[in-house]
DNA sequence: GACCAGGCACATC
DNA sequence: GATGTGCATGGT
């Protein structure tokens, strides 16, 4: 039964790592701003980009609203891609205004499936930043996937190699309890493990997940 | 110096 | 629908 394995390795990851504590943002909206800012990019520069926000009193809808594009591009540059990245935010800055007048507390009556549609649809935030943005900083029951994710399930079988991101999602959400802490510390936990673990070039033999059947496709990034 | 990092949009076939 | 490419900094 897969739920029986997806538990066994959520137990095995949470023994050895404990709590991750994510999201490591202190306010909602920081967690919204990180979601963008660490697409395909490290955390640490992230830290950096988000630190040079902060000291301008920056981490808040209004501010961020209202700034200059080149402004904010130059301060978020450490981050990577920052001109694409600062008209990213701008455009869910955008949509917040003007479709919710700017409250991030006013989403919390939008249900999570029409709420998810709308995130989509900004331009710049795909499936994952949109499934972070949900379970990380609106508590909705979503399950991120990412590389990892992906690449953890497929070296232990759990998918198939053309398995697209709403199968991956699905095998979590339909075979675990639709727990928001759960699905949290689950997705945490694998990139954890994906950092230091399965990485494209994978150290099996050092991994928690060890002695559990998978296989390593070789040819698989 | 090569490789990698908590993606996404868009062009082209 | 699948596959390729641009976007960019910073750590290992």
């Amino acid at each position: 039964m897969v739920g029986e394995q997806l538990k066994t390795i959520y137990q095995r990851l949470f023994e050895y790592f404990g709590p991750q504590h994510w999201w490591p943002g202190r306010t909602q909206f920081e967690i919204i701003v990180g979601a963008i800012l660490t697409q395909n990019t490290n955390w640490t520069n992230v830290e950096k980009a988000i630190a040079n926000l902060r000291r301008r009193r920056l981490l808040e809808p209004l501010k961020l609203h209202e700034i200059e594009i080149e402004e904010l591009a130059a301060l978020i540059r450490p981050a990577g891609y920052y001109r694409l990245k600062a008209r990213r935010l701008k455009n869910f800055l955008d949509w917040l205004f003007e479709k919710h007048t700017g409250q991030l507390d006013g989403l919390n009556d939008i249900p999570t499936d029409l709420l998810r549609r709308q995130l989509l649809g900004i331009k710049g935030i795909g499936r994952e930043t949109a499934d972070s943005i949900l379970l990380y900083a609106l508590d909705r029951v979503i399950f991120v996937v990412d590389t990892y994710t992906a690449r953890v399930m497929l070296r232990h079988r759990l998918i198939d190699t053309d398995a697209d991101y709403e199968q991956i999602q699905d095998l979590f959400q339909s075979n675990l309890d639709e727990d928001v802490r759960l699905f949290n510390e689950y997705h945490a936990l694998l990139v954890r493990l994906g950092k230091q673990f399965c990485r494209p070039k994978p150290k099996c033999s050092e991994c928690p997940l060890n002695l559990l059947p998978h296989t390593i496709e070789a040819e698989y990034p």
